[in-house]
DNA sequence: AATATTATTGTAACTTTGTAGCATTATTGA
DNA sequence: TCAATAATGCTACAAAGTTACAATAATATT
């Protein structure tokens, strides 16, 4: 059930309580913190905290069993508010020297194809 | 006070509960609070949410009055696990098309120099 | 089929983080 | 000195997570 909310908004971010909303009580509050972070384990959705310290969760279309890339893009459109998963590439160009790279979270904040000027015209 | 806390810790960026640890209780929690959200506004410190949520707070050298970078990198050391404000441009490269940038927030895990495998070696 | 085992869920309590309101104390200015 | 403004402390509150344990559901075993 909860795979079918993240499924029906599939274009942007759930939080833990958008999630509890579009259930309507029928799932726990902490059953869903459980299989989010089952989910998270499995790697089949991502954990996206904002820049407030509020997560969210997603599904990403590029990442399946197997293939799953933990360093890309999310993206926060300041107009809708929504967050997204980004189809872009792991965006480190490169590090001082010293350091080394495991894993990147990346979000951009900006208009969305949705929300831009061009196309609000 | 808490300036003179994060300074002497200035390499690696502290949470709001390590500063008031280190004030040992001569500052309320509150106001904490609010002299961080201050510099802040300032934009004397960073805050920095890291993957689970947490925030952080760090001064940044390149930042200075009026000379003020939002979008630059953070780092997690994975092994000795702090934070700390790199110095490496804005990373992102390019959007795909219909978004558009106005600010980044990136958090990169790894080892740092100090706990880099050649340096332990 | 009946029972034991294991995994999932629900419930309540608790911790942490952050915010809001208001009284109190410092600071500044006239 | 005394009013006005700002900064601090304190209490209470809300939201987000976590933990522990009881209750249900699902599997397995005989």
């Amino acid at each position: 059930m909860v795979m079918d909310v993240m499924q029906s908004e599939s274009s942007s971010a759930l939080s833990h309580s958008d999630i509890e909303q579009r259930l309507g009580g029928k799932i726990d509050r902490v059953t869903i913190y459980r299989i989010l972070q089952g989910f998270c384990d499995d790697g089949i959705i991502h954990k996206i905290p904002d820049e407030n310290g509020k997560t969210y969760y997603a599904l990403c279309h590029d990442c399946s069993e197997g293939h799953h890339h933990d360093s890309h893009l999310h993206f926060r459109c300041v107009s809708c508010d929504t967050v997204s998963c980004v189809d872009a590439p792991a965006p480190i160009s490169h590090l001082p020297a010293g350091y080394s790279m495991s894993g990147v979270s990346c979000l951009v904040s900006g208009y969305c194809p949705n929300c831009s000027p061009d196309v609000v015209e």
